[in-house]
DNA sequence: GCGATTATGTGCGCTACGCACATACAGTCA
DNA sequence: TGACTGTATGTGCGTAGCGCACATAATCGC
């Protein structure tokens, strides 16, 4: 029955975001997308203001109060885009020490869901994850805002080609 | 890898609760523990203040402001406890059909996801998901955190006993 | 009955966010 | 060149959801 199946994984989707969130919470003294941007901007393409604002799903002066706040806490550099009118967001020193935080700490969290599960489980379960996000019709900007918290180092064979500035 | 599965795992996981949480939107107009407290409460054991607040993880004031907003909206009803102190919540006839929405609106939602998957396949995922949460140590208030947005009709065996009034 | 505990509710502030608007730059077409 | 449209960022201003400190009411233990 797919409802049941349905039903669980609504379980186990709320369980890691659950553990995610908090983890970031730690860390970060800061909430919502915060994480997220912190991550995206970390990939290092030097993305706009609203390249962020797409990825993340916010409001354009969602996404510049929120940049405001990180570079406050010294852990984001504006610095001249393309044009004269667009800014390049950079991670400062700081920044990218804390992103290294983030990612480690979300996978440490998630990798407590699957210890219970044998190598062999591990591997089938895997191969299903990846058989699901391969599937899914995205445009190229779901697929930045849905890997907005991935570690892209361990992401190898990813199903949905990470942060591309040229795409974006 | 279990690095490569926890970041797939977590990607997964950030969709499902994404796409829970538009659903949620759409039909509630309200954010945050909203929809879980109409799920929590529409369990009709009648809970408290205190037991909602301790499953929803809010503090005690963020329950009584999130039981005002749903008073305001007629979805609850605040009535005498089994003390002169304590409430006992209900849902208002409105409130049980928009309770019936939601848990509609995530079924479907988290669904899509599961599509590409041949039915064995899905049969094989739901046996680990339900491996993963049986193995979970958690007490009894944990369990109801993770099933507060759960449809339990849909939940045949489930491995996280449902909201139990006598042990909250 | 009196203090400790439990349970709810209130004043106040904060964080993250959106809407409407303002401003600066870039391309376009006469 | 200059007006016009579109793009990109930033600014008031308000709101929703939440937490802290505090107040109030009822119950329990002795």
């Amino acid at each position: 029955m797919i409802n049941r199946t349905a039903n669980l994984l609504g379980v186990v989707g709320l369980a890691v975001a659950d553990r995610i969130e908090d983890t970031a919470r730690d860390i970060l003294s800061h909430a919502g997308e915060t994480p997220a941007a912190l991550v995206v901007i970390g990939y290092g393409a030097g993305p706009s203001n609203d390249q962020l604002r797409r990825i993340l799903g916010l409001s354009h002066p969602g996404a510049v109060r929120l940049v405001d706040r990180l570079v406050a806490d010294a852990l984001v550099e504006r610095r001249q885009g393309r044009d004269k009118r667009a800014i390049a967001l950079y991670l400062s020193k700081r920044g990218r020490a804390l992103r290294e935080k983030l990612l480690k700490g979300r996978l440490a969290a998630i990798r407590q869901l699957l210890t219970p599960l044998t190598d062999a489980e591990q591997e089938a379960f895997a191969a299903l994850l990846h058989k699901m996000l391969s599937s899914m019709q995205t445009t190229d900007m779901e697929r930045c805002t849905l890997c907005r918290l991935c570690d892209d180092r361990v992401c190898s064979n990813c199903p949905i080609p990470a942060f591309k500035p040229a795409k974006v």
